[in-house]
DNA sequence: CCCGGCTTTGAGGTGGTTCTGAGATTCAGT
DNA sequence: ACTGAATCTCAGAACCACCTCAAAGCCGGG
């Protein structure tokens, strides 16, 4: 069991509606680093899966309110990507090709291992982080596709262009010092202040805290590689 | 458990999940003058190797989590180009192949002599420092790249833009003896105060210890050779 | 058109850097 | 040991890079 007690914004969602088995799923789960919301039916887990962003998704096959099937073709519908791992009872494999039909991206039969469970989750959850486009800051990460940080501690804050603009270019080449000017004439106006780029490390330091762009004195700014 | 050690001199990652191997080498590399972090699968080495910087990467090819060869495959993907050294149970020529075709450096068939694994991770780290630039100074090392010096007992010392400027000329041409006048006219205003030289020699031997910068009476510095 | 967030400017403060100069110290030659 | 020259040490002043942040202009969505 590893805990890795620092990368942690992981998110799941778990739809089943069996009580006892939703609660070991989500304890198991968190015990493994992730945080865990839960749904006990297809409406509410629809829901969650439209309002929040997770990173994976346990979808049990059979759900009251809208059955596990219908929420996940909904979802694709929607243009919602997240990897879905789809759980059912039924060994029968016309279940299992209906699920990934449906869009699921692995399926599950019960009753599992849960070393496999986890397994499989900890294999979609990789996925997630290599499709998306994440630039990994000190221990944090960049996202590319939503323009917004990942900071080590969980929390996503949004950036506006010009940060994010600026982040990327000190993240893309990580432990390299940007000179001041350079990265003034790259992401400015000639006519900009002087000063624009010190403004937008102070934004940037603002909302990711002090630690991650490190200032070398007389030479530029540098990610910082902690 | 992941050793962190503050990877400030030259650093090594190690993954291999074999407790008692990976307490060995740690300790073997250790005692070689390198400071080691060890992750026992391939998750962590992935998510360690991507937000630490290393010197040399030495990877089990067989990995539990995500596999040895997977993770250095992710890596250069990424663009992470650290030198890595595959460690492989098979001599089979095959495994070599693809360990080198995935993007390692050297590989080393387990059971290896303990003296062989150190030349190589040497070989390795010498390459890694010809492609940072590193300039030697004494025993310890001047990053070009980060404008800092490197001591030999690991710390590493900011310096500010006439301190860099002047310990790179000396260290440029090792042992050669740099006239006072000459530094003085190189590197500051004709109209400079006579002693401005000695002012920044002081200023760089208490920051890197007095070893480091010989005067040569009568005639000027010179970088110690030792 | 109005509002709210984003961008940009510029003023003011802080602290590190540069540089001078002067006294202390070391050295070579006598 | 003496002496002058070279060098070391270091405090203080001026300077400059950088930080902080308020305020004004800009721009796009409702």
């Amino acid at each position: 069991m590893t805990q890795d007690s620092r990368a942690e914004p992981p998110g799941l969602l778990v739809m089943e509606d069996d009580g006892e088995l939703a609660g070991m799923l989500a304890g198991l789960l968190r015990g493994n680093g992730y945080a865990v919301d839960v749904a006990e039916d297809g409406q509410r887990g629809l829901h969650l899966a439209l309002s929040r962003r997770y990173n994976v998704m346990l979808i049990d096959r059979r759900l009251p309110a809208i059955d596990g099937l219908e929420v996940l073709i909904r979802l694709r519908r929607r243009g919602v990507t997240t990897r879905a791992l789809m759980l059912t009872a039924l060994g029968d494999l016309a279940d299992r090709v209906d699920g990934l039909n449906a869009g699921a991206d692995d399926y599950l039969v019960k009753p599992f291992e849960v070393d496999e469970l986890v397994a499989r989750v900890r294999a979609l959850d990789r996925r997630f982080l290599d499709e998306a486009q994440l630039v990994p800051v000190g221990d944090g990460f960049l996202d590319m596709s939503l323009h917004e940080a990942a900071l080590p501690d969980g929390r996503r804050v949004a950036l506006s262009r010009r940060e994010f603009e600026l982040l990327r270019v000190l993240a893309v080449r990580p432990g390299a010092i940007h000179p001041r000017n350079q990265l003034r004439s790259r992401l400015f106006e000639d006519t900009s202040a002087e000063s624009i780029v010190d403004t937008y490390v102070y934004y940037l330091r603002r909302k990711l805290g002090s630690g991650v762009i490190r200032t070398v004195r007389g030479f530029g700014y540098q990610i910082g590689t902690l």
